[in-house]
DNA sequence: ATGAAAGCGCTAACAT
DNA sequence: ATGTTAGCGCTTTCAT
C-alpha cells in the first residue's frame, strides 16, 4: 500500500468547533533585569554586565548575581536587548512559507548552526507565492534592524539590503549578482532531464515553467530548450506553458496541456510541486502514468517519492543549500574571505514516473 | 533506481574553502519612523498613528504620509514595536531543532496561518535534543516578553508560561493537564503497530522506545505491552531498550538488540527516525530487512517512504497537527471557548520493511 | 489635528 | 567595582 498524493499534501480540514473548555490559568509574571538587579542588590547595568561578561564586577557579585538569574529563570528579552545593542547571536531564515522547499533547507540549516553559538529564525510572511510580491524586502526591513545579525532569503525576487547587514540569497531572481547566492547548477539540470525524456523516445516533450521572475525557472526553460534544439527536436511552443511552482498554479496549465488534441506523451515539470500537480490532473482525467504520459520534476522533495507512481526528478542537495547558505552567511558575519556564489551540481533520480514511448 | 538512505539525510560535507572574492557592497541605511516624519513634515507620534490606523489624523495627512511610507519602504521595526505596544501579529512555533517532525509540523500550521493577519516565526534553540533541558523554557522568555503574541512549543519537556501569554503545547511531556495541547494517539498507534507485527506471526518482538521524559514516548511503549499481553505474548525485557528519538542515538540501541545472541525477528520502533537508523544498523551488519527482519517506526515523516526498503509506520497526521495547534491558538488568543485538547487518531501505513514470519 | 514627552527592557558610556 | 544616565525605535497619553 502506498500513499497517494491525497495523503502528500494533507488536508487540514475544517472541524467542528464543539466549545467546552474555557481555558485561564494562572501564571507568574514575565521576569526582567530590574527584578534580577532588585533580587540581588545590585543595579540593572551591573547586572548587564554580568550576562554580557564585561569586565569590571566583582567575583563575589557575578556569582551572586548568577545565582539569582538562575534561580529566577531570567533570560534576556530579544527584543528589548537587540533593540539596543544590535547583536543577537541569531540569525534568520526569511521565507514566504513553510513549504517541502523552504523546510529542506532549514533542516539543512539548522544542522549547520549547531555549535556555531547562532540560533535560527525562520520567519514566514505568511504571503503564499505572488501573494504580495515584495515580502522578503518586508520581513527583512522588519527583522534586519535589530533581531538579527542576519539573514539567508530563500527565493527573493527584489533583492536590496542595508547598510553593514549581511544576506545571502538561496535560488534567487537573478544569476549570481554582488549579492551572495547560493544555488544548483538549474541548467545542467533540466539539460538532465529533458535528455532523459529524450532517450526514452520522447519527441513531443511539454514544459510547465516556474515563476518568471525567477533566475532558476528561466534557467530550467533554457535548459530544456538547449536540450531539444541539440537533440535535434523541435519545440512545440503550445505545449510550453508557465504554470508557477505551487501546486494550484500548476493544476490549470497542465490541465491544458493534458487537453490538447496532440497533448504530449511527456512533461517536464518545472519542480516537483507542478509535477505533482500533473500526476493529479492527469489520474482526475483518466491519463495513465507512466503508461500514456511520463513526468519529471525537478527539486527532489520528500513528497516526490511519496506520490504515486513516485515521481522520476531531478535532485537539488536542498540540505546542503540550506547549510551552504547558512556557513556562507557566518563566514560573511565573521569578515571571512571567501568564494560568494555556490553553485551545487544536480543529478538525475530514476523512480517511476516515466517510461519509454511505445 | 531508488534513493538509498544515504541520501535521504544528506551529508553535509566539509567542503573546501576555497578564499577568493571578497563581498563587500555599498547598502542604503535602514529607514526608520523618524525618517518618514521628517521627510513627510510631521511628527513621529503622527506617522506611528498613520500605521496604525488611528484616529485624530486629517486626511489629507495620513495620504501624505502613506506616500512617503510607500516611497522610502518604510517597515516599523519588529524588535522596537513589539517592545512598546507588546502586540506583533507574530506567532512563534518554538522547536529543538528544525527536523522531519517539525518540519511537517511547520508546513501545516504556515498553511493555517495564511489569511489569519499573523505572521509565523520558527524559533531554534539550536540545541539538538537533551543537549540542553529546558530550551522551550529560554525560548519562550526569550521571544514571549515581546516578539510574540502567543507560541506553540513543539515536544516541550518543561511547561511554563507567563501571565497573559498563550501557549499550545504538541506533543508535550506530560498528558493533558491544565496547558492547551495538541497530539495524535500515541496509545492505539502503538497497539495498531504491535499488533501488525503479531499478526504477521512475529513473537519475539523488540521495542526501541523514545525520550522517556516524553509522554508520547511513554504511551507508545504502554501500547506495545498492551497489545503483547492482550495477544497472550510475554515481552522479553532485554528486547525493550531506550533508544531516543534520534538517528544517532538510536543506532546504538539497534546494534545492542541485533547483536543478541537470540536476536528479535521484528522491531516496533518509538519512531521514525530510530527506525530509519535501525534499518541502517541492519544493513551495516548484513540482515536483509525485511526477509530476516521486520520493521516499523512510528510518525510517517516523509523520509520514512525514502529508504530502502521503504518503512511500514504508523501515521500522524503532523502536517494537520501543526495547523490544529496554530488554529487553537489564535482561537485562545481571541478568546474562543473551545476544547483546549486536540487527540487526533493515527493508522497504519503498510509498506516494505515487515513480511511475515518464517 | 498635531506634537512633546515619557517609557517599554536593555546596553554602554560615563561618573563616582 | 558599581551606579547613573542616555537612548535604541516605537507607541501612547496628554498638551496644545
Amino acid at each position: 500500500m502506498s500513499i497517494g498524493i491525497d495523503n502528500v499534501f494533507e488536508t487540514v480540514a475544517t472541524r467542528p468547533r464543539t466549545p467546552s473548555i474555557i481555558v485561564g490559568v494562572a501564571f507568574p509574571q514575565r521576569v526582567k533585569m530590574s527584578d534580577v538587579a532588585r533580587t540581588a542588590g545590585v543595579s540593572v547595568a551591573t547586572v548587564s554586565k554580568v550576562v554580557n561578561g564585561r569586565y569590571g564586577v566583582a567575583q563575589a557579585t557575578v556569582e551572586r548575581v548568577q545565582q539569582v538569574i538562575h534561580d529566577l529563570g531570567y533570560e534576556a528579552d530579544l527584543g528589548a536587548q537587540s533593540l539596543r545593542s544590535h547583536r543577537t547571536n541569531v540569525l534568520g531564515i526569511l521565507v514566504a512559507e513553510f513549504e517541502p522547499f523552504s523546510t529542506e533547507l532549514l533542516k539543512g540549516a539548522s544542522r549547520e548552526v549547531a555549535g556555531s553559538g547562532y540560533q535560527l529564525l525562520a520567519y514566514s510572511s505568511g504571503d503564499g507565492e505572488g501573494a504580495a510580491i515584495g515580502w522578503e524586502r518586508r520581513s527583512l526591513a522588519r527583522l534586519s534592524g535589530t533581531l538579527i545579525d542576519g539573514a539567508v532569503i530563500v527565493t527573493p525576487t527584489v533583492v536590496e539590503t542595508k547598510h553593514g547587514f549581511h544576506v545571502v540569497a538561496v535560488d534567487p531572481h537573478t544569476g549570481p549578482s554582488g549579492l551572495p547566492t547560493v544555488d544548483s547548477d538549474n541548467f545542467a539540470g533540466a539539460v538532465l532531464a529533458t535528455n532523459y525524456l529524450l532517450s526514452l523516445g520522447h519527441r513531443r516533450i511539454g514544459h510547465i515553467s516556474g515563476r518568471p521572475d525567477l533566475e532558476s525557472a528561466r534557467l530550467r526553460e533554457a535548459g530544456f530548450r538547449q536540450a531539444m534544439a541539440d537533440a535535434g527536436v523541435a519545440v512545440d511552443e503550445r505545449l510550453v506553458r508557465v504554470g508557477g511552482f505551487r501546486i494550484e498554479g500548476a493544476a490549470g496549465t497542465a490541465a491544458e496541456l493534458l487537453a490538447l488534441p496532440d497533448r504530449p506523451t511527456a512533461i517536464f515539470a518545472g519542480n516537483d510541486l507542478s509535477a505533482i500537480s500533473t500526476l493529479d490532473v492527469a489520474r482526475a482525467i483518466g491519463i495513465a502514468v507512466p503508461d500514456e504520459l511520463s513526468v519529471i520534476g525537478f527539486d527532489n522533495v520528500p513528497e516526490s517519492a511519496l506520490v504515486d507512481p513516485p515521481l522520476t526528478t531531478i535532485r537539488q542537495p536542498l540540505q546542503r543549500m540550506g547549510a551552504e547558505s547558512l556557513r556562507l552567511l557566518i563566514d560573511l558575519i565573521a569578515g571571512v574571505e571567501r568564494d560568494a556564489h555556490i553553485r551545487l551540481p544536480t543529478e538525475l533520480v530514476v523512480r517511476a514516473s516515466c517510461r519509454p514511448i511505445g
